[in-house]
RNA sequence: ACGGGCGUAGCUCAAUGGUAGAGCUCCAGGUUGUGGUCCUGGUUGUUGCCGGUUCAAAUCCGGUCGCUCGUC
């Protein structure tokens, strides 16, 4: 049984339409992952994230491991504990010390609460939760992603924080390359149930690295191959030149994962060069920061409608070139008070369908949680919205 | 009626003779494999009104208007 189908390739550019097939569903890309970090999409059930119709979603292994640990989880595995029964990917942690140790020192925080040591045995972490040293290797990640029965699971990396060197670029890279394999044999040997392995490319944002860095990974033998390290701070005609040479070394008949992006207008000019995968916190995070996203035209018609060329140029643009295709509502802007049309009258989702911007505004002034409910609620069917289209278009030859 | 207190940004209030400020509101940005109500900027004043003292007044003095508390 094939794991991974290509359905369809695009013949004006390099998108494809896919079917991903797991022990908890098929899932057509390109889509989308909502992010469930802790095991929970922030202020919403699964049941509501099912019904916006998300095929999958993204959790933790750094953040379960520390709360509320593998020993609760194990007994009865990650989706019944919270109560998905759809499938998940789970990151791997490398991420984390990126985030957790290179970010912050060069956010100039002069008291690193948290130090985070790689080594070529692992990385050491400090947990936030109780200081306590923890060790995280290639094998010990892919063990207790497997013990919380992941769908996806992603092998340990490096990424390192832009701009960067090319020595060190180099050095990181490398060492992702050596956890890659080690990761795969650990995985091969104590594989138990269908589960799947992803590797990660890494380089910065130099081509050779990153040339070098696919063609590795690709003699592995990975169920899906992901791009790490990118949207982190460079421009981003850099990311679209970095994709460019790396994708069409990745195995075809695998998915093409490009992690934490992004931007509606990054995925969709991601897609046309070949990605299926995409995670971001921008829908959620934002919708609890009262920054909402709507279609700027009738989100019910075909994606004909939809001018997908926007960003065909390297002339990248500012959110009011974008208004062709989207629009960005800060809810507790005062032009809003008296304003008793939904968010997007042409959304389906239950926050368009039953509640006001003039009411979403007072529900965010006043610091009410059922705003940031909403809010998620709306943002997450834009984005997933936003992929259905996607998918349309590919089928439809506009995109 | 008498006595006390108070009038400063849209709101709540600082500044006691020496360049009129803060918080909230408001406005504009930002957030990319989530460190869970965030971060960065910005606009706003005849200091109730009239006069006086002073090099200099939100501040001191006189008057006046408004609000408020207390007593009869």
């Amino acid at each position: 049984m094939t794991q991974f189908q290509l359905i369809k390739k695009s013949k004006k550019s390099q998108a494809r339409l896919s079917l991903l097939k797991t022990s908890h569903g098929n899932i057509e890309g390109p889509f989308f992952m909502p992010i469930a970090t802790r095991g929970a999409i922030k202020n919403l059930t699964p049941e509501e994230v099912k019904s916006l119709r998300s095929q999958i979603i993204l959790s933790n292994t750094y953040h379960l491991m520390l709360r509320p640990g593998i020993k609760v989880i194990e007994k009865i595995g990650l989706h019944k504990f919270m109560n998905w029964n759809g499938p998940i990917l789970t990151d791997s942690g490398g991420f984390q010390a990126y985030s957790l140790g290179e970010r912050q020192k060069q956010k100039n925080s002069e008291t690193l609460k948290q130090k985070v040591k790689f080594s070529e045995k692992g990385i050491e972490f400090y947990s936030e939760v109780d200081g306590k040293k923890i060790f995280l290797s290639p094998e010990k990640a892919i063990e207790i992603q497997m013990i919380l029965g992941s769908d996806i699971i992603m092998v340990l990396d490096q990424c390192v924080a832009l701009p960067c060197d090319y020595k060190k670029t180099k050095q990181a890279m490398e060492l992702t390359t050596r956890w890659a394999n080690i990761s795969r044999e650990y995985f091969l040997k104590n594989k138990t149930k269908d589960q799947k392995l992803f590797g990660i490319v890494q380089g910065g944002t130099y081509k050779r690295l990153r040339l070098q860095s696919a063609k590795d990974l690709a003699k592995i033998d990975f169920d899906g191959y992901a791009i790490g390290g990118l949207a982190v701070g460079e421009p981003r005609k850099k990311m679209l030149e970095v994709l460019d040479c790396v994708v069409p070394i990745l195995p075809e008949n695998k998915s093409h994962y490009l992690m934490g992006v992004g931007k509606p207008e990054e995925i969709i000019e991601t897609v046309k060069r070949g990605i299926d995968m995409f995670d971001c916190v921008i829908p959620t995070r934002n919708a609890r920061h009262g920054t909402i996203y709507k279609f700027s035209i009738d989100s019910t018609k075909s994606p004909q409608a939809f001018n997908f060329q926007f960003l065909n140029k390297f002339n990248l643009p500012t959110n009011k070139q974008n208004s062709k295709f989207y629009e960005i509502l800060r809810i507790t802007n005062s032009k809003f008070e008296y304003d008793l049309q939904p968010i997007d009258s042409n959304c389906d989702c239950y926050t368009c369908q039953n509640y006001s911007r003039a009411y979403l505004r007072h529900l965010f002034m006043t610091n009410e949680s059922l705003g940031f409910r909403l809010a998620t609620i709306h943002n997450l069917a834009f984005y997933l919205g936003l992929m259905e289209k996607i998918r349309k278009g590919i089928l439809e030859e506009i995109l």
